[in-house]
DNA sequence: CGTACTATTTCGGTATACCTAAAATTTATA
DNA sequence: TATAAATTTTAGGTATACCGAAATAGTACG
């Protein structure tokens, strides 16, 4: 209800609630929220009330937690700033991937509007983190590429990896150790039984859908085991899909594009 | 005493308390860092009494502040902080040496060790911020060019800008203007009477002490009168002296280099 | 449908870093 | 050297953002 001043909680609060429904569209509970941010229930219901007051969040109590119009702004503007900021210290720091999260998570509170467009303009207005996580442009539109998590694809599914979740650091090591990165193409092979873990075939770079030439040869070294933790931080694009996130005209009541999935 | 949480606000005291006796040795009293920090006196009498327990100054009830040999070292890891930031920032991100003072003041508190060593692999280690500041090294060495404030130059004495304060953005954009930069190089030519400006000439970058040739034309379109403020706010290296500042090992009992003047 | 279990909020408290006003101390001046 | 003026500290209070424990609301199921 009030005109505004910002924290960095505040600015974290957002943004926590924004990503919890940037690839799936349940809203974030209380626990969910505190247990993200690493703070207890009680602070959550604190914060929100405060939120709710600044009318960042819509919030009847005992229920999920939204973001209003200007909430959703603030949290793209966050975003932008978080991964415009991840993109500027792997391209120009040489911090690698597993790295930038923590820095950038300091550092988009602190950075004025100047510097953001400055290292934009620097880096050539990037739309993809290094994680591939589309970033949103100055006014906020964002477009989500239209893309799976590996646990929903079937056997014989072929994609490319469009995202891989920066959230641990230790599994982003691992899968570059095991050569798998943004852009990755891959096969799924099929699941093992009983909860286990998910085969994939590494494909050639070269390799496209319009050059159906699939080589097949079984047992390579290009097979790969993924583990639950792994199968459900890796976001493929099937089919040709382009992997770069084209700016789109904000779309009437909303400043996201519709995602594609479910 | 004790063992040391530290936060911005007491980053910012213990760099401000370090400022003070930069360019001059007598220590700050708590109405003047008051006045810098913009807070109350108040608020000065109970953060020092933080500070003292931390054991990151010297004080006794009544009387100026002093760092302790903790604190002027973690005085010297932000002034580090801070002015390689406002050299990153104008070398790489096309800011004015105007803007980058309020940019540097926040991101000094929320940057890593591991961004600030990266930045200055990039930049070559530079010794000297864009105003003219020494940059201590990482183990807290710093050299003070040996320069003298323009105030206490007689007329006839010819130098080069070594440092220009940077606590006025107005004020450099002013000099700016004029043509007055670092290294541009000076002639006193004397003071208007009571307490009026200061007069000076600019030299060719060409004149050296070496090429005693002083090429003498009186009122040529480089005279120029500079005010109360500015002439507080220039330092010049005389003589031959050149300025970037080179790295000297640590003297016994104490991380800084003795200063020239006084 | 009532009771146990869980999720959420409320309540009382803590730590930091500020503030204004009042008290204490130092310094300047008559 | 008293007294006035300026400086500095202390006292009392505010705002933010946390916490643990207690109270309350919602859900699950026997
Ligand atoms: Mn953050
Ligand atoms: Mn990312
Ligand atoms: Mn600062
Ligand atoms: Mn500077």
């Amino acid at each position: 209800m009030k005109a505004t001043p910002t924290s960095s909680s505040i600015e974290d609060y957002v943004k926590v609630i924004y990503s919890f429904t940037e690839w799936q569209d349940k809203p974030i509970t209380s626990t969910q929220l505190a247990a993200r941010l690493g703070v207890a229930n009680s602070s959550v219901s604190e914060m929100v009330r405060k939120l709710k007051d600044q009318d960042l969040v819509d919030h009847e109590p005992y229920s999920p937690i939204r973001l209003t119009a200007d909430g959703l702004k603030l949290a793209l503007a966050m975003v932008r700033r978080h991964r415009l900021l991840e993109t500027y210290l792997v391209r120009e720091l040489d911090f690698s991937w597993d790295e930038v999260h923590d820095e950038a998570e300091h550092l988009e509170h602190a950075v004025s509007e100047t510097f953001i467009e400055r290292m934009s303009a620097k880096l050539g207005h990037p739309t993809r983190d290094p994680h591939g996580d589309p970033i949103p442009d100055a006014q906020g539109h964002i477009v989500m590429p239209p893309s799976h998590r590996l646990d929903e694809l079937d056997a014989g599914h072929r994609g490319q990896i469009a995202r891989i979740s920066d959230h641990d650091p230790e599994l982003l090591r691992h899968l570059q150790a095991n050569g798998l990165g943004l852009d990755t193409k891959l096969e799924v092979i099929g699941r093992r039984p009983f909860g286990g873990t998910l085969e994939v075939r590494k494909l050639p770079s070269s390799f496209s859908p319009s050059s159906p030439a699939v080589p097949s040869s079984p047992d390579d070294a290009d097979r790969l085991d993924l583990g639950e933790e792994a199968v459900l931080s890796l976001w493929l694009v099937t089919q040709g899909t382009h992997l770069d996130c084209t700016v789109q005209e904000p779309t009437a009541g909303s400043l996201m594009s519709p995602r594609n999935g479910r």
